[in-house]
DNA sequence: CAAAGGTCGTTGCGTCGTCAACTATTCCCG
DNA sequence: CGGGAATAGTTGACGACGCAACGACCTTTG
């Protein structure tokens, strides 16, 4: 094994406050989903990703790569919005297996009107604190970050 | 309600980028601990904080605060981690409701061999994508973007 | 000093998410 | 075409976490 490279006073810092704020804020919208509109932020994600697919329905499997999450997991949380009524299920004509998500008119509306409350919050809490140059540094920094992750070959592991 | 102030493309792109880059950052960091070191990413760094704090101890109460969780939360964790032989619970002698949670060597011993496994991965997804100029630029954002969020009195809500 | 009110840590309960296993269907290839 | 491998979605079991409520203890106040 060789010697650790570890992490300077500033790289530190910078992990840490990116991992404290990053939850802090996490929770924060969250909140104020749930607060406001009775609505976690993970099931909010979903309505967003559905609204703006093709004919607003995906694959379950699509839906569950676009929200990160795992299958089972996407099948829990339509059932979830199927029960409220903002999504329902449709068979896939091609594929027996298949099953859509569609997105309903109920859901478009619940999305309509969360919608400017969320992302007030998201400007209040994030962007409102970030010059234009920042916002810029984010996505780029982001952007490069997210290639090595997606990136399944990318081993880390030290043996 | 005012009109609401969407975010434009760029902020758009941004808050993506970010968003689902730090769920795989965190996800790749929760596998890596679990499979060199069977310990998840929550519990390494309740381990880290108690190996920071003075006697490498800490009141449950301040634990809950500094890992950004609940006290139940905490219990559980500490419970958890006991159970590993990694932390005790130690009486606390001037308030007898109090209970120190206190790294035992042996904790202090898997911190030892787990962290630079972690940190290696923290840079490879990380820190060796960004530039020095942009580790800066992070933590002077975040920094900058925790204070709106520590503070309690800054509400959001719409209503 | 006694009583009211707050704080500490824990626990029951409900929710959410993952992994592994299962059924049904489709794909691949001889 | 036929049979094994792969894929889609679901479900059961399980673990983690938050909220609310609780008993024990401390603090404040009259």
């Amino acid at each position: 094994m060789e010697k650790t490279r570890w992490l300077d006073a500033e790289e530190q810092r910078a992990w840490r406050a990116y991992l404290d704020t990053t939850r802090l804020l996490i929770r924060a919208l969250d909140q104020q989903l749930q607060a406001d509109a009775d609505i976690s932020f993970a099931d909010y994600e979903t309505l967003v990703i559905l609204s703006e697919a093709p004919d607003r329905r995906m694959r379950m499997r699509d839906l569950a790569e676009a929200a990160l999450a795992t299958r089972s997991g996407t099948t829990r949380a339509v059932t979830r919005l199927e029960l409220l009524g903002w999504v329902r299920r449709v068979e896939c004509e091609d594929d027996r297996r298949g099953t859509h998500a569609e997105l309903t008119p109920a859901g478009a509306a619940k999305l309509a009107e969360t919608a400017p409350g969320h992302v007030e919050a998201v400007r209040t809490h994030l962007f409102d604190r970030l010059t234009g140059d920042q916002v810029r540094q984010l996505g780029g920094m982001f952007g490069r970050v997210s290639e090595s992750l997606s990136r399944p070959g990318a081993t880390v592991r030290g043996g």
